[in-house]
DNA sequence: ACAGGAGTAGACCGATCTGTCTACTATGCG
DNA sequence: CGCATAGTAGACAGATCGGTCTACTCCTGT
């Protein structure tokens, strides 16, 4: 990847997921990075490939996070409740590499591209699999019967999502917190019931 | 209120809806609804009283809607249940009083206007406060314990937000059925608890 | 009768948008 | 050397943006 071309991806994902992606035009992203309009258009055909290079370039380094993250967690139940430090981590803004937080970028791009066949959205929607890929791996390590890996996943998922949205639009510092109270319950629920 | 500043509002909340606020010019709202500019700004003082009168509008027909289906169901886990019924059938487009799905409208707003001291982004939160106590009540007829009260409108709250999350952003139709099994486990191991 | 409020149609304004283009520079490679 | 590549600075084009304004119509209440 070029020099420009990274410098250009930077500047507009901070741009993008502060103020939204039809917020900000071309002509701050330039002054901003202090790159020339000719050197955008060389690398990119117009402002959805931008964005395009934008949402991936997030996508990788969310996941690279939360993936070192959960590496951390010792297996076992302690894979949830790491999931839900992060996120907590996250929300109050103690991970430098993810910027403030301004909610969940993949949600506020399908919000402002809200048809399902647009290609943005379905970006959006392929990081979403990808991170529910990465959770599911975490809960197979906690020998749960197989029907229950499938329920706990989906649970876990929405309570993750869940959580993104209070803290963004509610602004509750506390959703991850909150969030993983509730996926530990769960947790035990499934435990007893199986012993 | 006045028919035409109706009329403007409905067409607004369509088109905002569907595509975003910032992606919709006045002009395409005035030519859809076929209101003239002039009564447009006689009506609201700029585009931002528009969304903002749009949000309120919402508001709403969104909370008269989920009050009527709860109301609808019988006291008791039934409530939990007729919750996520009635986002499943939001989900899957057979409520025609709240268009076709497109996610959450307060939380593609919040999306555009990320920052929380913003006035449509506080119009948002303040909805989803609203909707937060409405589900309260009814978990308030359950019969747990005072602190289990909380913690389950918490839960409840986080699995609302997430299905709708997953139902947009991954056009999981199934997201609400997935919440529902999720929030009656929590209720089945929050009484077997107590008993 | 008539004043004023609500409405229409649409020209117009300045700003801003994405994207193109010209002219020029620096660098690295065969 | 010669030439393509990547870069800068910025003028420019055409469209669209939010918003103002003029000129006119219709209706209603005093």
């Amino acid at each position: 990847m070029s020099d420009k071309r990274l410098q250009l991806v930077i500047t507009a994902f901070k741009l993008f997921y502060s103020k939204g992606v039809h917020a900000v035009g071309i002509n701050e992203i330039l002054s901003e990075s202090g790159v020339a309009k000719k050197t955008l258009y060389h690398h990119f055909s117009g402002k959805e490939e931008l964005v395009s290079a934008v949402l991936e370039f997030r996508d990788q380094r969310f996941h690279n996070w939360l993936k070192s993250r959960l590496d951390q967690a010792t297996p076992g139940p302690d894979k949830v409740g790491g999931l839900f430090d992060a996120l907590d981590d996250w929300f109050n803004d103690r991970v430098d590499e993810l910027l403030p937080f301004h909610g969940c970028f993949f949600i506020n791009v399908s919000a402002e591209f809200s048809e399902p066949n647009n290609l943005l959205h379905q970006l959006c929607c392929r990081h979403k699999e990808r991170v529910a890929q990465l959770i599911r791996t975490q809960v197979e390590t906690l020998d749960l019967e197989p029907v229950e890996v499938n329920a706990f996943t989906n649970a876990l998922c929405l309570l993750k999502e869940g959580a993104v949205s209070l803290a963004h639009v509610q602004g509750d510092r506390l959703a991850a917190i909150k969030a993983k109270a509730t996926a530990l319950q769960l947790l035990q629920g499934n435990k007893s019931v199986r012993s």
